[in-house]
DNA sequence: TTATTTTCACCAAGCATTTGCTTGCTAATA
DNA sequence: TATTAGCAAGCAAATGCTTGGTGAAAATAA
């Protein structure tokens, strides 16, 4: 827990105090939340919510350990903001795909391979700890936060439901709609526990396999 | 977190203190201690190890706040009991299956689809918490103790080996073994998210569907 | 069989540390 | 001069764990 310090390349140079430079043709709004909202992703996702301290985090962006209450009111809106960002990237970049010129005209085995090809991206793509924190923390959201998350969840999993149907039409996909949604996101998002960019399989490994796995022919 | 003594039907109740009957014939060794395992196990699966307090343990088993370590030199080694309980059982309910008489007679299919209910029985089984703190909470552990529980996960997927690389062979299985393993306990593990015993489809459902969706046909 | 000792399984209280968060202040910028 | 973005210090509560004691059962002695 000592060098959780170093873990932002930014963190250890000594920033000047006060308010940065910001002219106001290059707005570099928020730099500093920006920085805490990266090291409390990353934290959240290496050790757990409750195992990460706000002295973790707050060290982590090269703080003091009260600082971060001036950007976030408590530790359960610094998690609840993490978990909202990697949602609205999510969802964004899922959107992008399905909604792009050719999308629609490719087959429906394409356009799942495009979907589950994101989304590993998302999970597993450098620096991209909001999704896992968000996967793997939500039980410690409080009500209110945990619903709206799962609004944003429901969105995106909406996005894979019209393609798996049009799969199990064609019988490409045998399992019942709903659940095979469930067990090929499941299979997708339980490689957060498992990959290892550094060695063995790729992303576009991952990818191959899975349609492999899913699909009952090209 | 107030009802938390309740958990467990026996807490409330309030036991005689000392020493119980325990007659010489009759040795119900550490009956006191399982409890504390069942109530560690049923709140590290609610709220995670970190966010689980020894107090919470305690009073789900009816003691006071400190009496846990009496049975358990620390925190630390009441999360591994658990895991390693979870995974002792876990191991001889497969290898039951695997060395059971017919078993090796059956084809490739149906040796997966027992594996497979197998499986989902430990994960979401009524009382059955020790398997998922495993999954989700081992990171929780000291490294050395990590490293036993990693031994047991490998014991325990070396049982699925055999029968993927025949469904390999046979062409009922065309992603790569070794990816498709951890896909398929991927989106097993996964139903611990989000299966609800009460409504909804039953371990059967799940097994069919696992089923339909992996293979290629029957 | 009775009396004494030992062991077991906890309780009651508390200690040291950690944790989330607050408060008053300050240097740099607008 | 006013505002921003922090710092330095600390508070109250929570947390893991320890310690000394205690009642009841079991083992042993008389």
């Amino acid at each position: 827990m000592t060098t959780d310090a170093a873990l932002l390349e930014t963190a250890a140079a000594k920033r000047p105090r006060g308010r940065p430079r910001k002219t106001v043709d290059e707005r570099d709004d928020g730099n500093r939340r920006v920085a805490l909202l990266a090291a409390a992703a990353l934290l959240f996702r290496r050790k757990g919510f409750s195992a990460t301290t706000t002295r973790d985090i707050a060290a982590a962006a090269g703080m003091q350990s009260g600082s971060p209450f001036y950007h976030f009111k408590s530790k359960d809106a610094l998690l609840f903001a993490v978990m909202e960002e990697g949602m609205r990237a999510a969802l964004s970049r899922q959107r992008a795909v399905v909604q792009a010129p050719g999308h629609a005209s490719l087959s429906p085995q394409s356009r799942l391979r495009e979907l589950v090809q994101v989304h590993f991206d998302v999970l597993l793509g450098p620096g991209n700890d909001f999704v896992p924190v968000m996967l793997y923390e939500s039980r410690s959201l409080q009500a209110r936060q945990r619903k709206l998350v799962a609004q944003l969840i429901s969105e995106y999993e909406s996005l894979w439901m019209p393609v798996l149907s049009a799969l199990h039409a064609s019988g490409h996909l045998r399992a019942p709609v709903g659940l095979a949604r469930l067990l090929i996101l499941g299979a997708l998002n339980w490689s957060v526990q498992w990959f290892d960019a550094k060695k063995g399989a790729s992303v576009q490994d991952l990818t191959d396999a899975a349609m492999a796995l899913f699909l009952k022919s090209d």
